[in-house]
DNA sequence: ATCATACATCAAAATATTTTGATGCATCAA
DNA sequence: TTGATGCATCAAAATATTTTGATGTATGAT
């Protein structure tokens, strides 16, 4: 099983995209993607703006965070929450690529 | 739970956002995806390069066809299958103005 | 008409993800 | 030091997704 073009016209590594991919598929993690939208938020924000319980909360972070898609900051006794920009970046020119690749292609092959 | 900046800044419902993330969250899929950049193939060039089982591919052909993301063709016995250039456009548009949005926002906002 | 091929679909089993409620660990205030 | 708050983590339960193997349907060849 080898891949052909994806591996050639991004930089980013196919596992990566997986897991950009998976944060982006769950409902309640576009709902705290779309909080973050507009800024830093901390755990208690986002319970309160969507009623999800801390634990649940807390378990998309880490999803989030492990697609390296969020950074944290914390101060005291709060944790607070980002989009990082250069991850959506990469998402962008991997999907750029994706686009301008297929664009280039005819419809048929025979 | 109200979504605000992602429903204004773009014309993809989130629910179909939700779907080509879920697509492209498979690795099994992106690499059928990959097959699919180079043009059209039908499920059993899929099987000869991937070694997946046919109904294997069947299902995942299903979800990325649910989603939008690829139309097919049917030829005698055959069908073909092939990417579907909007939605990787309208994904790309999606993704374009969630970075665009992000990159006008401050890092914080207290 | 019979058979083989290409693929879809289905139900059951296997596996993965998500949710819940409990517990733990810092930090801060009193 | 004690108690409250903000969050992480954990194990179990709930739920969803994926895989498998069997069966079904249409097409085309003989």
């Amino acid at each position: 099983m080898s891949s052909k073009v994806l591996k050639e016209i991004s930089k980013v590594k196919k596992e990566n995209i997986s897991k950009f991919m998976v944060s982006f598929s769950d409902p309640f993690r576009l709902e705290i993607i779309d909080l973050m939208m507009d800024g830093e938020v901390c755990v208690c924000d986002i319970m309160k703006l969507t009623k999800l319980s801390q634990s649940r909360i807390s378990y998309h972070i880490k999803i989030l965070k492990e697609a390296g898609l969020i950074s944290d900051r914390q101060e005291g006794r709060w944790v607070y929450y980002s989009l990082n920009k250069e991850s959506l970046f990469l998402i962008k020119e991997w999907i750029t690529s994706l686009t301008d690749y297929s664009s280039n292609r005819k419809r048929c092959c025979e």
